[in-house]
RNA sequence: GUGAGCGUGGCCCAGUGGUUAAGGCGCCUGGCUGUGGCCCAGGUGAUCGAGGGUUCGAAUCCCUCCGCUCACCCCA
């Protein structure tokens, strides 16, 4: 990837190369299947919404909209933003088609790419794909522990070990508030002991001084007053019996208090799903509840809870736990033939083959039977027809075992039939 | 936005001042006329990231820029 090279992917993106994607249909299968098991029916939203949708229900402090949103001016002078994560999207749909009117919760997957300008680095990009779900109009904990159940189990359908899942409760407008001020009060006298960046935090943002990772701050956060004990009473009973769900389900959650998230609309629950070895982009998985969502965006107060999932990083664990995944394609049947009649005929029969469900490739033609039959070989193939003067004459085809080295003629009358016994099997 | 490391053919990489930049993988061809995977031989393919400077002479030293990677921030 020299200078002759002239244009290359953006930076922060990536190609999705034919070797890659046995991993990337692996996780998409996996993905499906468990949302469709579960009730949940795909959407699709469009890669970019009016900008102020983002700002209004991301929060205007968040780091995604202060400085990693991807906005532009349309040539109509609308500012429009492509889509920095699913779930508001989805809530606009929500209200947009009026789904208030199916029977509740609504519940709804999607998969989709999202764009942040950021720094990229080892599992994170600047457009990066999501799975991920969400259950709108039921504000009963049972959802949350199906959501969480679902993040969960789609980690164990995928073969992903040493995984944790982390939840916490962060309260609702009637309790943060208070809890937030409690936090302020314990952490002003320490301000001094922490660093520059919670410092600047602790009257913005005090949640988040909670997650900082220094190694300096980490005593104060341990130790600092936890919103899971500053609960109303709601949300208290809430959080418990989403503990009690879980327990019955056997998904093994560990409480962290210092879990809070990153975007403002979270409500209640949150949870987040991580490999055990920290360093780097960890987190494979996120969500929570997001009970004022949809009443920010002018609908009827209506509760919802979803996670998302990094496909790039679910991939990247995949490949470093070495997961067997599935061959991609069937191994062809390759075509190898002789003279221009050969080829002719070999294109023929390629499109007969095909049209009964086959897979087949025709060899590159002006070569010799040597250099195509190396070619059959190397694509994989598990059988080379055989083409050439003498087959066309009596209407035969030479049929090979690539893998047994023996061949035979076979007519090419019931050809079909004949390839069928020989099922290629996968890489 | 901050910090560190690295940039040699499609890929992996040798070469750290001096003849036409070495090797491996891959790809293509051939090893007697219609046969693969092993082996052998040959071929294709690099303005050594770009620009400038030092020098008789630079892929090798210096500067600038660009790019990639990793980490911080934060998130999937």
């Amino acid at each position: 990837m020299g200078a002759t090279t002239l244009y290359k992917a953006p930076r922060g993106t990536a190609d999705i190369l034919p070797a890659e994607q046995r991993h990337w249909h692996y996780v998409e299968e996996r993905a499906v299947a468990l949302a469709r098991r579960h009730g949940y029916q795909r959407i699709d939203t469009p890669v970019f919404e009016v900008a102020g949708l983002f700002v209004r229900t991301v929060g205007q402090e968040t780091d995604i909209v202060q400085k990693e949103m991807y906005t532009f001016e349309d040539r109509g002078g609308e500012e429009m933003t492509l889509r920095p994560e699913g779930t508001a999207p989805v809530c606009r749909a929500y209200l947009e088609h009026g789904m208030h009117n199916l029977p509740q919760p609504v519940r709804l997957y999607y998969f989709c790419p999202v764009f942040r300008y950021e720094r990229p680095q080892s599992g994170r990009y600047r457009q990066h794909h999501q799975f991920g779900v969400e259950a709108l109009g039921d504000a009963d904990p049972a959802v949350d522990a199906e959501v969480i159940g679902m993040a969960w189990g789609l980690m164990q359908d995928l073969g992903l070990r040493d995984l944790s899942l982390l939840v916490n409760s962060i309260g609702d407008s009637a309790c943060r508030p208070a809890y937030l001020d409690r936090l302020r009060e314990y952490y002003a006298p320490r301000l001094e002991a922490l660093c520059p960046d919670c410092r600047a935090r602790h009257q913005r943002n005090p949640l988040r001084l909670l997650d900082c990772k220094r190694e300096s701050c980490q005593p104060y956060a341990l130790e600092a007053p936890r919103s899971a004990d500053h609960l109303c009473p709601e949300c208290q009973e809430h959080w418990q019996s989403l503990l009690g769900h879980l327990e019955i389900l056997g998904i093994p959650y560990r409480q962290d208090h210092r879990l809070v998230r990153g975007l403002d609309y979270y409500t209640r629950t949150v949870f987040e799903v991580h490999p055990q070895e920290e360093g780097g982009q960890s987190t494979i998985c996120g969500g929570g509840r997001y009970d004022g969502l949809i009443q920010e965006l002018g609908g009827p107060p209506t509760p919802g809870i979803g996670f998302a999932t990094g496909m790039e990083r679910m991939v990247l664990n995949l490949q470093r736990q070495g997961v067997a995944v599935p061959a991609e394609a069937p191994r062809p049947i390759a075509i190898a033939h002789m003279g221009p009649a050969g080829q002719r005929e070999a294109i023929r029969l390629a499109r007969r083959l095909r049209s009964a469900g086959l897979t087949v490739v025709v060899t590159p033609a002006a070569r010799s039977l040597k250099a195509q039959m190396r070619h059959a070989s190397a694509m994989g193939a598990a059988v080379t027809l055989i083409l050439g003067e003498e087959e066309i004459r009596k209407a035969e085809v030479t049929l090979r075992d690539m893998d047994a080295g023996r061949q035979e003629s076979v007519p090419v009358e019931g050809l079909e039939a004949r390839l069928a016994e020989c099922t290629p099997r996968p890489q």
